[in-house]
RNA sequence: GGAUGGAUUCCCGAGUGGCCAAAGGGGACAGACUGUAAAUCUGCUGCAAAUUGCUUCGGUGGUUCGAAUCCACCUCCAUCCA
């Protein structure tokens, strides 16, 4: 089985421009492909994990990657598939973003010896001047055509319009592509399907300006969950790769928590584990898919975060919820200026651990019976401890079931 | 540039002088049930030294005993016209 039988397999493709000539190119390994990521943030999150994956597996097949950082592009903001207009990044913002996801990159990707290459589409974009631009890419833009692609017509239906500054990230998209096949003989684009359209504005370009036909195109599946929301996105945010803004537990129990209807999909697309091995779990059901679940939430702890943070997420999780294994416990500390009259009540510490925002949530939470103090239930919002009590040790206090801390004193 | 309609708490959205910390829904959080899932049910959802006080309805000033609500100016947004 090749890789495309692989990736085809796993449910990674969404749309390809040519499904024989991808086949045979990315199964000989004779691509030179790459991948675009827009420096929006200083970390990598879930989503470009998936494209790194992706990358790592036709990597392995022989292929060459290109991963393209966008510090020309990420300067306009990608319109698809957003509600609002993306705020605009300042140089400096977008420079120090590109360093922390060169960082992250190496982990995955293998750049020793030119096996893949790191690029920076700043590098010819910035030096462009407006009316080269028109004269050499311009003709071969219509204008009609590109209003019909989804992506901008929905945008023009919602509020706020579609920009000038938007409507121009398309043509940039394009141009890399036309960059990059000159420079590097970059043959095929992959992106996330909702880029399928500003993929396939390179293709014409390259096409229509070179009279080259041999530039593909591919998407991969967005990783979507049954309700039809993005993976990889919580309410307060994304699950980021960096351990400092989503730490391994953390990361670990996100995927602990999919939903039943998702384990399987997540486990065949993001994994490495071998497909006869997942069409074997794919029999489970009920109960069963909570072994599934761990597996998933493993695997990726192990690929991010390397086999040692896995294991230990994997034990905290455990002890956590089950009461076997060691538990790894964040801490928070209890300063003397928090006192008052020389105790702090219970509402105090969840309030200064930050188990809770704040006084007034701490109280409910406890009037609900959702706070525990070293395995015993606190019923008195009044209930106060002295330095002693924190002293050693500390006392471990439970918020719910998923947010717990270790309380001590410090002096 | 002109006309019209808007801006309310995490989000959507009611409220058009006191009964308003502000209906309803969503989300979040907590509890029950469970499998750390889903569904369901219950509670809860500005802050605090907590039967009270303080801050909040785009901004600034004003009218009033009293303003989310009335007036003036400003900012931003949408739709139509140019």
């Amino acid at each position: 089985m090749g890789i495309f039988e692989e990736l085809q397999a796993r449910g990674l493709l969404a749309q390809l421009t040519d499904e024989e000539g991808i086949r045979e190119l990315i199964n000989n390994g004779k691509a030179t492909f790459y991948i675009g990521f827009d420096p929006t943030a200083d970390s990598l999150h879930v989503g470009h994990f998936m494209a790194l994956c992706l990358m790592k597996r036709l990597q392995m097949a022989g292929n060459k990657p290109i991963a393209l950082l966008g510090g020309g592009t990420g300067m306009i903001g990608d319109p698809s598939g957003k509600t609002d207009m993306r705020k605009m990044l300042t140089k400096e913002d977008i420079d120090h973003n590109i360093e922390c996801f060169k960082k992250q990159m190496s982990r995955f990707i293998d750049f020793s010896d030119g096996k893949a290459l790191l690029v920076n589409n700043a590098d010819w974009l910035l030096e462009l001047n407006y009316v080269d631009v028109l004269r050499e890419v311009g003709p071969y833009f219509s204008v009609t055509n590109m209003l019909r692609a989804e992506c901008f017509k929905q945008r023009m239906d919602r509020d706020g319009g579609l920009t000038f500054l938007e409507f121009n990230y398309m043509i940039m998209q394009s141009y890399d592509f036309l960059e990059l096949y000159r420079r590097y003989g970059c043959n095929l684009q992959f992106g996330g399907d909702d880029q399928w359209s500003n993929m396939l504005g390179g293709r014409e370009l390259i096409r229509k300006k070179l009279g080259k036909n041999d530039a593909q195109a591919m998407t991969q599946t967005l990783l979507l969950n049954s309700e039809g929301k993005k993976m990889g996105k919580t309410v307060s945010g994304a699950v980021w790769l960096d351990p400092n803004k989503t730490s391994p537990f953390d990361f670990y129990q996100y995927w602990r928590n999919v939903a039943d209807a998702d384990v399987l999909r997540m486990i065949r697309m993001l994994t490495f584990l071998p497909l006869e091995q997942i069409d074997e779990m794919d029999k489970w059901e009920g109960a069963e898919l909570n072994k599934a679940k761990e597996i998933l939430a493993f695997e990726l702890t192990k690929l991010v975060h390397g086999e040692e943070e896995a294991v230990k997420a994997q034990e905290s999780a455990r002890a956590l919820f089950s009461g076997d294994g060691t538990l790894e416990m964040p801490t928070a500390e209890i300063t003397e200026d928090m006192l008052r009259d020389g105790v702090i009540d219970i509402l105090g510490i969840l309030a200064n651990s930050g188990l809770c925002a704040s006084r007034s949530e701490a109280r409910r939470a406890v009037e609900q019976g959702g706070v525990t103090v070293d395995d015993e239930k606190i019923t008195d919002i009044k209930k106060t401890y002295a330095p002693e009590d924190l002293a050693g040790d500390g006392i471990v206090v439970r918020r719910g079931k998923k947010s717990y801390k270790r309380i001590k004193m410090v002096k």
